[in-house]
DNA sequence: GGTTGACAGAGTAACAAAGTTTGTCAACTT
DNA sequence: AAGTTGACAAACTTTGTTACTCTGTCAACC
């Protein structure tokens, strides 16, 4: 359960232990996670199980290591998606788009979520758990790149707001394409967080800011 | 798995099925849904399980009919509220508000969200299921409802959005109050939905309509 | 329209035996 | 220093068995 650096004293060969991450990921996207056992995994990597002890601590410190690895992957590859636009609604659309790609074409997620839907969708919709609010950071952070001088109330209620429409589309695909969604989102949205008012419109029902 | 009608020949008295079906909700309720026995529901409703199978041909079908109920009541409910307003966007927030307020106050679905969510949460939020299609149904009623002459391609797309948002609410709360969320949400869609362009910006990424 | 009690078959719980898998050793190779 | 092998107890799964509860239907009765 520890975050990093379970090497016995100097640095292991950096190669090696990705040898097994990557071997990792690759059997449990044939063989599912329930069924994954780290000799399966030691053996894809062209090693012996003992060996991969030497590099990961327990199988959860391994399976912790491969989430690590695939999520950073993932938030790099939006932010730097999300980068670089003048307007905040490109960024943000960007952003989005590059999202939902990168979760429809990732194969393991692809295959536990077609598989292994029972373990796997609470753990991702689960207000509490830790999907949901790592995912609603990177969005806030992608939202910040656009626009650094939005009010905190907007910010935090539009990332609440992307964050479970991602996991929605992640967990059941749309009919309409990743391109369509994101457009249709970020203009949706972009509005309302550029506008200052806390609330965009007093209607009949009561606010709380 | 019949929708209607499992009565006998002329109809039972339908204070005895409603007394049923009022037992059945309540011992879901206190008991859960996996050791829910239909004894249990007889005794509830203070009748013999014989007498029960007289009203209904199977648990199945006991089950089934407290669902219709249910969400009946519950779809009434949201076209009632969204009723009577001249503007969209006061229709579709009085909709949205009237639905999350019936979920999270609705005793059933809110144990079972809690108590037994393995089961429940990949039913509520699977694409292909009935819960996510029945509900878009009523979210589509309820937009055309502030706006009969709305292009068929923003109100499939909003309509699909809005549920994935609804489920979500729905599985996990939000922190916002209720009204908070109706409020931006109607007041970031509306504009969309009420212009005539099939997409709002014409950005840097390709659309397909 | 309602009640009771009885009953076969389906489904579930409990549990022990058999089999995997995990995590750790010490001894050995390159 | 990094890796290999085989051996091993403890933890966990799987499998098969048995006992139980629940479902759905019966016929006889108010």
């Amino acid at each position: 359960m520890e975050p990093l650096a379970p090497l016995p004293a100097e640095s292991l060969t950096r190669s090696t232990r990705d040898q097994i991450l990557n071997a990792a990921l690759t059997t449990a996207t044939t063989h599912g996670i329930s069924r994954l056992s780290v000799g399966d995994v030691a053996k894809a990597a062209g090693l012996s199980r003992q060996t991969l002890y030497r590099h990961f601590t327990s199988k959860d410190d391994l399976i912790a290591a491969v989430v690590v690895q695939e999520t950073s992957t993932l938030i790099e590859q939006v932010i730097r998606a999300a980068s670089g636009f003048d307007s905040p609604q490109d960024s943000l659309e960007a952003g989005f788009l590059a999202a939902l790609i990168a979760l429809r074409e990732h194969p393991l997620l692809d295959q536990l979520v077609r598989t292994e839907p029972d373990a796997l969708i609470p753990l991702l919709t689960t207000g509490g758990g830790p999907v949901m609010s790592q995912v609603r950071g990177v969005v806030e952070l992608v939202i910040l790149m656009g626009q650094p001088e939005i009010d905190s109330g907007h910010l935090r209620r539009t990332a609440d707001l992307l964050t479970r429409l991602l996991i929605s589309y992640a967990v059941s695909a749309p009919d309409d394409s990743p391109e369509v969604i994101a457009n249709f989102v970020a203009a949706s949205l972009t509005p309302v967080l550029t506008a200052n008012q806390p609330t965009p419109k007093i209607s009949n029902t009561e606010v709380q800011p």
